[in-house]
RNA sequence: GUGGGCGUAGCUCAGUUGGUUAGAGCGCGUGGUUGUGGUCCACGAGGUCGUGGGUUCAAGUCCCAUCGCCCACCCCA
């Protein structure tokens, strides 16, 4: 019994669960296009060691989230991909890309993660985002985060988010700042809780996000990164946040926020709502200006975005996403139904969505119809038939009218 | 990986200090209507009470184990 349960973390998508699914699909790569993004896509998986190489040795993602399986070929190792970014960075250098910068490229699909599973959070999951490499100015961050405020509020979840930004700084601003951390809360490291004792070495800049009671008040007299920018980080986050306040685009600095990923710099930025739980993320990224040649590829700039389908899906629940109303084609008896099929054929030929049932008599078929939600039912009888005819009944109204087969295409117009 | 909560019909749930054939609403099916849906009425199908063991004359109810789901921590979309 258990193998007809889907695995732990995984879940099926139903019909009416995969229109807001596609709803948010559908906006993203329609606006992402509208911005210049072309959609593209890479493997579900990888060798092992692009993920491993990008996303840095200490990530939680590395150490313990991600699905590996040995291959055939000696020493060989694929996994599922857990993120977006490494494959596209993968693909790039692969493809030798640096000839086209920069590339703007949008992307959408499932993503796996050996996480325990919980509210807003599935082993296999489904993002959509976006890269922009070969951008070193602000302007692409600029541009890049007011894609991602467009599709949210596009969606209709403008008064459901808000926008956290902080900088990262540059590597030398970045490791300046995470010396002074580990030399700060080293003479703490026996009051710290069991998990920030662990961020000490693996990522330092994580304690300042401790939910723990103490950490927080050993937190609060920690040094400030904005004391760590050099002149060069400094400005470039100002050009980032000058070029938001020109658009309008209201943001929260917060110098807590902090990726898990190793491969970002300057920038990051998540997008956050209260109305999920504890996983309020719903668009996050940033500026990876190391990250190409970490894998080995020629230096370039990028900055990009994923945002989680299935938590923008859960917020618009409720918002009711109507899928098109067919037109149901009803025989009024056996003799009608050469005759329904006939018509059925070619009224979908001639673009309508019609609904043809598959047994029963005038009642089953019309209750049938208003199950599926038909905006119409054209009812083929004996009597309409013989006229070259047939009855075309408003399902909203309940008015019905006799038709002339000649004449349907075009009286049928108003119900497409 | 750690902590807590919950498993009764397809769904949401009720089920008294353990006590006869385990219930409701919604949904589904049939009929009322052999050429007319939605509303209404009647009838009906559907449950190894998550699973295994134990206590007891008797277990949906108590005990143990196990599996699953949910929520939170960690971390992230």
């Amino acid at each position: 019994m258990r193998s007809l349960q889907p695995v732990r973390g995984t879940r099926d998508i139903l019909p009416d669960e995969m229109r807001r699914h596609r709803a948010v699909i559908n906006c993203a790569r329609n606006l992402a296009e509208r911005y210049g993004y072309r959609e593209m896509a890479t493997p579900i998986f990888e060798s092992t060691e692009v993920f491993q190489r990008t996303l840095g040795d200490t990530s939680d993602i590395v150490t313990k989230e991600m699905y590996t399986f040995p291959v055939r070929e000696e020493g060989d190792s694929v996994t599922l991909r857990p993120e977006g970014t490494a494959g596209v960075a993968r693909a790039y250098i692969s493809n030798s890309l640096q000839q086209q910068v920069p590339i703007k490229y949008f992307y959408s699909g499932p993503m796996f993660r050996h996480e325990r599973p919980q509210k807003g959070r599935q082993r296999q999951f489904h993002q959509v985002g976006v890269e922009l490499l070969g951008v070193a100015q602000p302007l692409g961050d600029v541009e890049i985060i007011a894609l991602g405020d467009h599709i949210l509020r596009a969606l209709g979840l403008g008064d459901a988010i808000k926008l956290e930004l902080n900088t990262l700084g540059d590597p030398e601003s970045r490791s300046a700042y995470r010396t002074a951390l580990v030399e700060y809360f080293s003479a703490y490291e026996d009051k710290l809780s069991e998990d920030s004792r662990g961020r000490l070495h693996r990522n330092p800049l994580r304690i300042l996000d401790s939910k723990d009671e103490n950490d927080r008040r050993i937190v609060e007299n920690a040094p400030a990164f904005g004391d760590y920018l050099n002149d060069q980080s400094r400005d470039f986050f100002a050009e980032v946040c000058a070029g938001l306040d020109a658009l309008g685009l209201e943001y929260a600095l917060n110098s807590r926020l902090v990726r898990g990923l190793d491969y970002y710099t300057h920038t990051c930025f998540e997008f956050t709502t209260t109305r999920l739980g504890a996983q309020g993320t719903v668009l996050a990224g940033g500026r990876y200006d190391g990250l190409m040649e970490t894998m080995g590829g020629p230096a370039t700039p990028g900055i990009g975005w994923a945002a989680g389908i299935e938590r923008l899906s859960m917020l618009l629940e409720g918002q009711a996403i109507e899928g098109p109303r067919p037109i149901a084609v009803v025989p009024a008896a056996r003799a009608q139904e050469a005759a329904a099929l006939h018509l059925t054929h070619d009224l979908r030929h001639k673009g309508f969505a019609v609904e043809l049932g598959y047994s029963g008599n005038l009642g089953k078929r019309m209750k049938r119809a208003n199950k599926v939600n038909a905006r119409a039912a054209l009812i083929l009888g004996e009597s309409e038939l013989a006229q070259g005819s047939v009855t075309l009944r408003d399902l909203d109204t309940g008015e019905q009218e006799l038709v002339a087969l000649d004449a349907l295409g075009e009286r049928l117009a108003a119900f497409r």
